[in-house]
RNA sequence: AGGCGCGUAGCUCAGUUGGUUAGAGCGCUUCCUUGACAUGGAAGAGGUCGUUCGUUGGUUCGAAUCCAAUCGUGCCUACCA
């Protein structure tokens, strides 16, 4: 399960990602055989949406009042189906494979009904309740918001100091504050009980400037006596705090404002219907012009501002309805309780697990969730008032009614105009996506829920851990009484290349499709510096991107930016998006597109040796060294791949495939293979096609989950020719490693024919020989052993000829080590350079004996140290003298 | 103020329970169009070996890895009117 894509526009970047991880798990589950379900789908994402859409409307001259809400409504459905279709077709590009017969939308008939089932029952459970609260106010929305919705920042503001005369005239408090406008709703000062200064003013009167009322002196140890001045004004009706301080005293509360930020008529006529900003000018002026205002600080202060609109979020005392967080349910636990709960008791598990922390805090710490909201988009309340103001939560007007009756109400009933937070609804999204309707018998019937309740793996990034993760767990678990999920992976950021996070307003956004389409330069302009909040930004957009990408963005393929995406995914860390290492990647598809083309030259109309070996005469197939290498090699790579999906390293998965593709795969078995393919036997060389097969379909089924398209359009003809049948690569199964297949004794011939080959390959580097030049090579050692890799030497190291001998000549030619091997090229040398060259390696070995000596020599390490460690210094010691010797008198010789 | 990360090659990042010469990709240098692949191949330089993994201490026979402190940096949460 995966966060469900809002449909207020396309996918992004982030999303890319998300979807990357979530496709490639479902992609291993489904090839290991298990029952898999990743349930798609999108978010109605109310405020956000309802934005669009009237910004939409807004360029045509209309408001969403004009049309009503009905039409309005009509409209946004519209823009759903247009944002919802390109979204789909934006994931069917990515390569993603969810269960598209269950896709659902949160507003969906299904989803309605599980919310309203939810509110019914949570209400008359007591845990939703209505309410005038203070509240976070967007004013331009002209909605509460959550306090999750509101984003504080510090921001350079002004601390007046402002003088309360004594209503006895005796004496006057100077009190200070950031939003002077907010006095015309004082009730009272407060100072600390115990503040000398002020001790004996307590209960004493003062005389609130600009308005002809008296207020009360209070004392409360909330006030923090270092702070200004010591003495605070208290304003319940418009900040929190003074909120709950006005709750302790009982202080009657005053609210000034009206709901889109102006001065209302509580306040005094002069200041009535002023807009906030230019009523707190205007109290500021009129204070200094009385002489009540002493002094104006510079001061840093947060100001919360709403997440979608930018603007000053306002406290505002409003009828909202809640979820209550802390209070004991129905089996006498709370929802934030039982949340506590499942994850301290390790049924539901974070990957990496310190976003417990996160989590845990939060809810140590949560409020009540304001769960209305005064927008249009969304889930309608099911609560219904009386004329009198009384209110009947049902499921449907009917029942409302009957409720009504019952209540002794028979008039006329309206229901609530407001709509739910999109995160209620969210908040269900593990089993209302489940055709869960909250009656016992169906739900029994329900296989679906049956079965995908809880789910196994939620992927998701952590900056909706709150939001999102902790509500459907509270949700889930309360309502359905089972955990929602059992793992959450939680990811890291999509960061642009310099670490900025992408945004519209800075232009630094990418549309995952740009990438795999690639794009021009003038579109991607054009992309970037359409639909800006603020159009001043486009030229200096315009000009950064064309900086950044002069050539606009190539094409890299979908497999190719998933494996970017993949090998990224490194936890607990953002990503800084590096286009290069997507074209590395891209290169890295390349790759096995031409080692397909080579296994098929070589194997296509061929006999490649898959008949069973039983039917077969003695001899039929003959694997070399080489070919239980690889094949040794790759039951490593199968393990270390199922390890890493085990563990949502999704980059140790990458890394593993990657390492063991190219590095092993293409750069050594098929040149080796090319080998066997040219000198070997009959048997041989069916043996050799059957590995080259086998090895890379194996490849492809191992790669499928990262890499669905170029896997299965060469599964398409890899499968069948190296005996797998099947319609689809999607539905093989997933390559298990077999540790009887791991071959130790062949790891270490292939080791030691690469020492040689490298060692050879050195050497022509250093003596400046061409690429393409083919030298005779004279080595020493085992002859038998030597006599089983002259033919690959010769190919891998370009040798004219390998002469096999007991003692190198003495010659003035180029010397190499290679296990118990030395390794002599015979061309002509400059003897100054060859002797620099031996001295040089000569050093580094010195070096490394006494390091080893040293250690060997500490008694403390050879009394300590595991005998496996101490045998292992011992056995590098020798090595080293041994090689030293030889080099020593090769030097020896050119000397003379 | 609390919480969580990060700091390793020019850049982006790996480095699993402490143990050979700290790795990869990109970039860089030299050479090579050889029959899968120039979106490629081969070899190399590059981490200031003794003082290597931000710095300094500590634990240990042994530290990039564990502990403490500290610096830099990023994020999250809660905030003082």
């Amino acid at each position: 399960m995966l966060p469900p894509p809002n449909v207020t526009g396309t996918l992004h970047m982030g999303h890319g990602f998300n979807q990357t991880i979530m496709d490639a798990l479902t992609r291993y589950h489904r090839m290991l055989g298990e029952n898999t379900l990743w349930q798609p789908g999108t978010d109605h994402a109310g405020i956000a949406t309802q934005i669009v859409v009237e910004r939409q409307l807004d360029a045509q001259g209309i408001s969403r009042h004009d049309l009503g809400r009905e039409k309005f409504l009509e409209k946004v459905w519209e823009w759903k189906e247009y944002s919802g279709g390109t979204i789909t077709k934006q994931m069917r590009r990515l390569g993603t494979s969810p269960d598209w017969t269950r896709e659902r939308f949160t507003m969906d008939e299904g989803l309605s009904h599980t919310v309203t089932e939810t509110f019914v029952r949570l209400y008359r459970e007591g845990l939703i309740y209505r309410g005038k609260r203070l509240v976070n106010w967007d004013p331009k929305l002209g909605t509460a918001v959550s306090d999750l919705e509101v984003i504080s920042e510090e921001e350079d503001g002004f601390l007046w100091h402002i003088s309360y005369p004594l209503a006895d005239g005796s004496a006057s408090l100077v009190v200070a504050t950031t939003r002077p406008e907010t006095m015309l709703g004082d009730v009272a000062v407060m100072v600390h009980p115990e503040d000398d200064r002020y001790r004996h003013l307590i209960g004493k009167q003062v005389k609130l400037p600009l308005c002809d009322r008296e207020i009360p002196i209070i004392a409360d140890d909330y006030v923090d006596r270092e702070f200004g001045t010591g003495v605070v004004k208290v304003t319940p009706a418009h900040d929190f705090n003074d909120y709950a301080v006005g709750q302790r005293h009982g202080l009657t509360m005053i609210s000034i404002l009206t709901l889109d930020g102006h001065i209302n008529d509580a306040a005094p006529k002069a200041y009535q219907g002023l807009e906030r900003f230019a009523a707190r000018k205007q109290v500021v002026a009129d204070l200094d012009a009385q002489g009540f205002l002493v002094k104006v600080e510079k001061h840093k202060l947060k100001v919360p501002r709403g997440d979608r609109t930018g603007v000053v979020i306002e406290p505002m005392l409003t009828d909202q309805w809640f979820v209550a967080m802390s209070k004991p349910g129905h089996d006498g636990k709370s929802i934030t309780q039982k949340a506590l709960e499942v994850v301290a008791n390790g049924e539901i598990k974070f990957h990496p697990e310190n976003w417990v922390n996160t989590y845990n805090q939060w809810l140590n710490n949560i409020q009540d969730w304001c769960i209305s909201r005064q927008l249009w988009w969304g889930h309608q309340i099911p609560a219904w008032y009386s004329d009198d103001g009384r209110v009947y939560v049902a499921h449907d007007l009917q029942e409302a009614q009957k409720l009504a009756e019952q209540d002794g109400y028979r008039g006329a009933l309206n229901r609530d105009a407001d709509v739910l937070d999109t995160w209620y609804s969210s908040a269900l999204w593990p089993f209302s996506t489940l055709d869960w309707t909250g009656d016992e018998a169906q739900d029994a019937k329900n296989q679906a829920l049956q079965q995908y309740l809880p789910s196994s793996v939620l992927v998701t990034g952590f900056d909706i851990i709150f939001f999102w993760v902790a509500r459907m767990v509270m949700m889930t678990k309360h309502i359905t009484g089972k955990i929602p999920f059992k793992d959450v992976y939680v990811h890291g950021l999509i960061r642009d290349a310099e670490g900025q996070k992408m945004s519209k307003s800075k232009g630094n956004v990418l549309d995952p499709i740009d990438l795999i389409d690639g794009i021009e330069l003038d579109a991607l302009v054009a992309k970037r510096t359409t639909g800006l909040m603020n159009p001043k930004q486009a030229e200096s957009i315009e000009k950064k991107t064309r900086k950044e990408y002069p050539n606009g963005i190539p094409a890299f393929g979908t497999d190719a930016l998933r494996f970017t995406f993949a090998s990224l995914a490194s936890p607990g860390r953002d990503i800084k998006f590096d286009m290069q290492r997507c074209e590395g990647y891209r290169n890295f598809c390349n790759k096995i597109w031409n080692a397909t083309r080579f296994v098929l030259m070589n194997t296509e109309g061929q006999d490649c040796g898959l008949l069973e070996c039983s039917t077969q005469a003695e001899g039929y197939l003959k694997f070399s060294q080489a070919d239980r290498w690889i094949v040794s090699l790759l039951q490593k790579t199968e393990a270390d791949v199922a390890r890493a999906f085990q563990d949502y390293r999704f980059d140790m998965v990458a890394q593993s495939i990657y390492q063991f593709v190219w590095d092993e795969y293409c750069d050594w078995y098929l040149e080796f293979a090319k080998v066997q393919l040219q000198l070997g036997s009959d048997a041989e060389k069916r043996a050799t096609r059957r590995t080259l097969l086998r090895v890379l379909e194996t490849i492809l089924r191992l790669a499928h989950p990262i890499m669905p398209f170029i896997t299965e359009e060469i599964w398409q003809t890899i499968g069948p020719m190296s005996g797998r049948q099947g319609e689809t690569i999607m539905m093989q199964a997933y390559p298990q490693s077999q540790p009887n297949k791991i071959d130790e004794a062949a790891e270490n011939w292939v080791a030691t024919l690469r020492e040689i080959v490298v060692a050879c390959r050195s050497l022509r580097s250093g003596m400046g020989i061409s690429p393409a030049e083919k030298v005779p090579l004279i080595i020493a050692g085992d002859a038998t052993r030597l006599s089983h890799y002259t033919a690959y030497m010769q190919s891998l190291a370009k040798l004219a000829k390998v002469e096999i001998v007991s003692d190198l000549p003495e010659a003035d030619a180029p010397v190499a080590l290679a296990g118990d091997f030395k390794l002599m090229l015979q061309i002509e040398i400059d003897v100054d350079a060859e002797k620099a060259r031996l001295s040089k390696e000569i050093e580094r070995l010195q070096g490394e004996i006494t390091k080893a000596q040293a250690k060997l020599g500490n008694e403390s390490f050879v009394a300590r140290a595991p005998a496996q460690v101490v045998e292992q210094e011992k056995g590098r010691l020798a090595t080293f003298s041994a090689d030293l010797q030889k080099l020593e008198a090769q030097l020896q010789k050119l000397a003379r």
